[in-house]
DNA sequence: TTGAAAGCGCTAACAC
DNA sequence: GTGTTAGCGCTTTCAA
């Protein structure tokens, strides 16, 4: 019975390649591996009788045996279709490519559950690396890790865990935003929020409550609207904002996918408030939407240089990495 | 010398749980597979000993030894970035695990080269299928693993290959969307299109070729600018269309980034041409583009569905599904 | 109910 | 330059 797996796929192995060619199986190897010490003219026998049998090396065998780990790196994001996410992932795809490491991603919808279960599959399939976009309420969890698999956190800080983190300003961010909303003359200024349990839309609360009370303003809870962590549920809360009397006259819109819940709702408003929204995103310059500018693939870079370093032997204390933001005027937010 | 690997990474082997408890190592791999015959007392110490010393199964090891192959399946596209691609990853991802079945993606950018050794490392890695968004002009080297590894291609089809397909129908769709415009009045029709060598490109060209020969229209050479493969390129080719003399009164972009591109350059025109582009994408109806739809999620979907149904043992011949596509009427193309 | 031995496909030692 | 042996971490006979 020789070669459950590949040989039943009709696969050839090694040890056939090696017959074929009538070698042992270390010189078969050797040659393979472009390792020196095989003539020529065996290495071309070797060769030859795997091209004719269409041979491919199973990797996983050679990394079982070789004490080298997987290759492949784990991205646990929330929503691989959310461009914020996705550019993400372009960004780490490229340094840990170039570090010969191979991109696994997986999606959580947010569910704490399935993070969990997206983590523990990722180990025992013995990934190298962790890159996470956590939904969990506590990583503890992650614990036993420490020393085992490197671990980045991204967008949002880990619960009871010391990790490497990559994150945005976000509390700055969203304070400028609404500076600048203020500077501009307004008062009344709507918040649609992302879920509340999220870190993120915490900070960026946080942020706008800063700014408004630095503006001297205190009632301005009527006019915050959060948890919509999709497009439709954004345009809702939007509507309702509106319908608030007296309605607000500018909008912060906390991520992404809100902003382009609320531009919905304001589609068909002759007189629309102003709008500033955190993320940029695709056609905001064409769409004249102010925005706090943030860049998803410099966030992947970092946290996969992170790891490449953590793999390469760097044992220092776990790092956080906090981006600035950028405002970018474009319309919205000056009207 | 015991457990290079794991242990290497102060990672406890089933060995150790084994020995921790005090039983066989078959013993502790069948209670840690929930395999039966074992006292409920053994079961216990076992399960002890694998929490204590953190103890997570080596799939790798496992699937190596009981002949299943991996269960990760690769997913080559161009650019995990650009939103159609990340769609398509998101749809296929959602039945690839409930199939019990990983991701694993990687971008080519473009790169014939690129590609062949994504998949050369892939197949290596021993994924159990693979989801192509080909670049390669050529696809004859995958014809060994006929019968060993299914491969479905997606967006273009294969060359020199049989191999499971899913399409869009991008002759009819670009038909359709140049017959909106001559329906509209139009007869001076520019065309903002992709690489030429790309298949997509090619069919909705031939389709805006039927179209513009329908109407009776054949002098419309001068109106077409390909090779557009970023945002960029696409502002500056069709900004070179618009100094025609006479400037076409129309455009079809053939892609999501040519229409972003195309936007870009029409932003400041006092009177836009009118606008169809192929692939929606977010925002277009706030920004009221008319578009030729297609769905990158169901494409994914498909295409995953098909690899399921070929691990499943699905022997019948290749298939070919080709989605249509709706033409969404938003103002830009109605102008 | 439990365990010993064999072996997945490959590479590292160490011989020859 | 080439081959033999052992063994990665696990599961699978098959025997006790």
């Amino acid at each position: 019975m020789d070669g459950a797996r590949d040989v039943a796929a009709g696969r050839p192995t090694l040890r056939q390649v090696a017959a074929e060619a009538g070698v042992s199986l270390k010189t078969a190897s050797r040659v393979l591996n472009g390792h020196p010490h095989v003539t020529e003219a065996t290495a071309a026998r070797v060769r030859q009788a795997a091209d004719r049998l269409g041979f491919r090396l199973n990797r996983i065998a050679r990394e079982l045996r070789s004490g080298a780990t997987s290759t492949s790196v784990g991205l646990i994001i929330s929503d691989l279709a959310n461009p914020f996410y996705s550019r993400i992932a372009r960004g780490a795809e490229r340094v840990l490519r170039a570090g010969g490491l191979q991109l696994v991603t997986a999606s959580t919808d947010e569910d704490a559950e399935q993070e969990r279960s997206l983590v523990e599959e990722l180990l025992e399939r013995r990934v190298r690396a962790l890159l996470l976009v956590p939904s969990a309420a506590d990583h503890g969890y992650l614990a036993a890790e420490r020393g085992r698999t490197p671990v980045v956190f991204l967008d949002r800080p880990p619960v009871n865990l010391d990790a490497d983190t990559v994150l945005v300003d976000n509390r700055a961010g969203a304070r400028a935003a609404v500076a600048h909303l203020l500077a501009g003359g307004h008062r009344r200024i709507g918040l649609v929020g992302d879920l509340s349990r999220l870190s993120t839309h915490r900070e960026r609360m946080a942020g706008f409550a800063d700014a408004m009370s630095d503006a001297g303003i205190t009632f301005w809870q009527r006019y915050v609207r959060a948890d919509s962590h999709d497009a439709a549920t954004a345009t809702r809360s939007t509507a309702e904002l509106l319908a608030v009397d007296p309605p607000p006259t500018a909008l912060f819109t906390t991520n992404n996918v809100n902003t382009a819940g609320a531009l919905r709702a304001l589609a068909d408003r002759a007189d629309p408030p102003a709008l500033v929204g955190f993320d940029d995103f695709d056609l905001a310059d064409v769409l004249g939407i102010t925005v706090v500018g943030n860049e998803p693939e410099e966030m992947g870079r970092i946290a996969a240089e992170m790891v490449v370093a953590r793999l390469a032997g760097d044992h220092t204390p776990a790092r956080t990495v906090v981006l600035p933001t950028k405002l970018v005027p474009r319309g919205s937010g000056e009207r």
